[in-house]
DNA sequence: TTAATTCTTAAAGTTTACTCTAAGTCAATA
DNA sequence: TATTGACTTAGAGTAAACTTTAAGAATTAA
């Protein structure tokens, strides 16, 4: 059992965020202390993993919300959760070869400046030569 | 040369917000018609399209704007400038590769998730089946 | 000529996912 | 027992990147 602080530092969560989650429907079922306090457990964590894993591949606070409550409602909702991770993990696909060809127009513009930066720079020391200096000559 | 509604079409950007991008310094120089109307010439696209291309790669408005800044300022800030590229790189690759963690984690739990599903209409079609009935048989 | 497009400024509204504050009570740990 | 830490509700604030509205004037293309 983890207290809210305990998951916060595992999750990266804050304490603020596993509460406001809580409310949002994201995580349910988080057993209580005597006094009242969260108590975490191992389930909860494999939950909330999840729940990170999805949201970091940028699927909404809603429909994560939408997918636990699915779940709730039992074994008949397979196929529709199913179906959900499945377009879930197409448009993640979809968005990382979109992000690899940015890559590549950004590794691109890289190159291109670099080169323009060498040819600055070039130029810079041809200038700072004092006329008559040896070439490659210290300077000081 | 090209109106704004053009550009909005090539680019996907409403004209709303390529005016406000204007405005915010991520795109400067425009040329305009005698009356005012702005007209994009190719290298403006071309400027668009590295804008898009680092926004899109989740560079802040206000970062691209500074790059757009120091272009301004010239030759002197190639170096600045090359940093800024290499540095945003890095970013993206390291949120490639994180998403690609993650992906690999959907498909996980995407294939646990298909698996139960099987078992489940096993099940399901096991308590169709009338009694006596022969296994595989049609069911009406 | 007429209809459609564009221009301006300035400000308000939207969305998402937090993040923080307040105020008062209660619980847990050293 | 004292000091943290946690609890609650409810609402306000934040950030980014738009998006919309308004209103009137001017321009452009068919």
């Amino acid at each position: 059992m983890y207290s809210i602080q305990d998951v916060s530092k595992k999750t990266g969560l804050s304490a603020h965020t596993l509460r406001y989650y809580e409310k949002e429907g994201l995580i349910t079922g988080v057993a209580r202390s005597a006094g009242g306090f969260r108590q975490y457990s191992d389930e909860d964590l494999e939950a909330l993993g999840l729940i990170c894993c999805l949201k970091n591949t940028g699927m909404s606070l809603q429909e994560i919300a939408r997918f636990v409550e699915l779940t709730h409602q039992g074994e008949h909702t397979l196929k529709e959760r199913v179906e959900m991770l499945r377009e879930h993990r197409e448009n993640v696909m979809e968005r990382m070869s979109e992000m690899q060809r940015y890559l590549d127009k950004v590794t691109w513009k890289l190159n291109f400046f670099t080169e323009k930066l060498k040819a600055y720079e070039a130029r810079q020391a041809e200038k700072n030569e004092a006329p008559g200096t040896v070439p490659g000559a210290p300077i000081y």
